[in-house]
DNA sequence: GTAGAAAATAGGAATTAGTCCTATTTTAGG
DNA sequence: CCTAAAATAGGACTAATTCCTATTTTCTAC
C-alpha cells in the first residue's frame, strides 16, 4: 500500500458497502461493473495487502472460496455447519482468567476481538424435520 | 460407513495416533506407509464420511489445505496468524447467557464445544522484534 | 513539469487442493 | 456360495488462487 492506485480505492469502496461477506469472485464482479479492466489478479493482490494491513477480514470457510468482510469494528462469525452460511454477532469474549488459561495451555497472548464458532442455523434445523 | 474397509480402518489408526493436524495430503502419505496401494480419493472420501459422522474435526486454514484431527475430547483451536500453527486448548466457553445472546443476534443455538481464535503465537512474537 | 526508480496493473499461464467418474473389488446377508 | 450394495483405485477434471512478465502508473527530486 505504497502507492495509490484508483482500482485499490474502488475495491475498497465495494468491501465497505456490502454486508454479505463475499468471495474474492464476487467483488471482482463487483469492481468491474465500476471498472471493467480491473483484472482477477489485482483484485486477489489487492485483497491479500488490504488483510494484511488488518482493513479487512478474511474468513476462511469449511468449503468454496475464502469471504472478505471489512473491519467496521471487531465483531466475532457464526458459521452453520449445514449451509455455511455466515451470521455475525457481537460480543466481548475476553475476560483475564480466560486468556490466562489459553496463555498457560498454548503460550499465546490472544485479545480474543474475532472468535469463529459453529452451530446450525435456525432455516437448517428446521429443513432437517422434514 | 456402512460396509467395513481395511483402508478405512488403517486411515483411522493413523489420525488417532498423529497430534500434528495433518492435511489430508500428509495422511495420504502415512496411511500408505501402511498400505502403499490406498489411493488418494479413497483418503479423501473416507475423510469426508468421517468428518460428517463427526469421528474427525475439519480445520479450515487461512492459508493451504484442511487439516484434520481426531476427536477425543471436544476441545477449541487456536491458529496463530503469521506461521499458521495450530494449537489445542480446552476451555468450556459454554454459558447461557452467551448463548442466549447469539442467539438473539443470529437466531443459531450453540453448544460452543468448539471456538476457534487467532492470535500471534511467542515465536512469532519473539522474531518480530528482530 | 519532467526524468527515473519503484510500485502497481492486466492478462494469462501454472499450481494446488479437492472432486468426480468408471470399471473393478470387497463386504454382508440370506 | 451368490448377489446386491458399498467401497476402492486410478486418473480425469474443476475451482480457487498464485505466479509471471511486459506495460503502465505513481511518487520523488530536481
Amino acid at each position: 500500500m505504497k502507492n495509490y492506485s484508483k482500482q485499490r480505492e474502488i475495491l475498497l469502496e465495494v468491501i465497505k458497502k456490502t454486508k454479505t461477506h463475499p468471495t474474492a469472485e464476487q467483488i471482482s464482479k463487483m469492481v468491474r461493473e465500476i471498472d471493467p479492466k480491473i483484472s482477477r489478479s489485482t483484485v486477489y493482490r489487492n485483497l491479500k495487502l488490504l488483510v494484511d494491513k488488518q482493513v479487512i477480514k478474511k474468513i476462511t470457510m469449511p468449503t468454496g472460496p475464502d469471504r472478505f468482510d471489512y473491519i467496521h469494528k471487531p465483531h466475532n462469525h457464526l458459521i452453520c455447519d449445514k449451509c455455511e452460511e455466515i451470521f455475525d454477532f457481537e460480543y466481548d469474549f475476553y475476560n483475564e482468567e480466560l486468556a490466562e488459561k489459553i496463555k498457560e495451555q498454548t503460550g499465546i497472548d490472544t485479545d480474543l476481538l474475532s472468535v469463529t464458532i459453529n452451530g446450525i442455523c435456525e432455516k437448517c434445523k428446521s429443513k432437517s424435520k422434514i
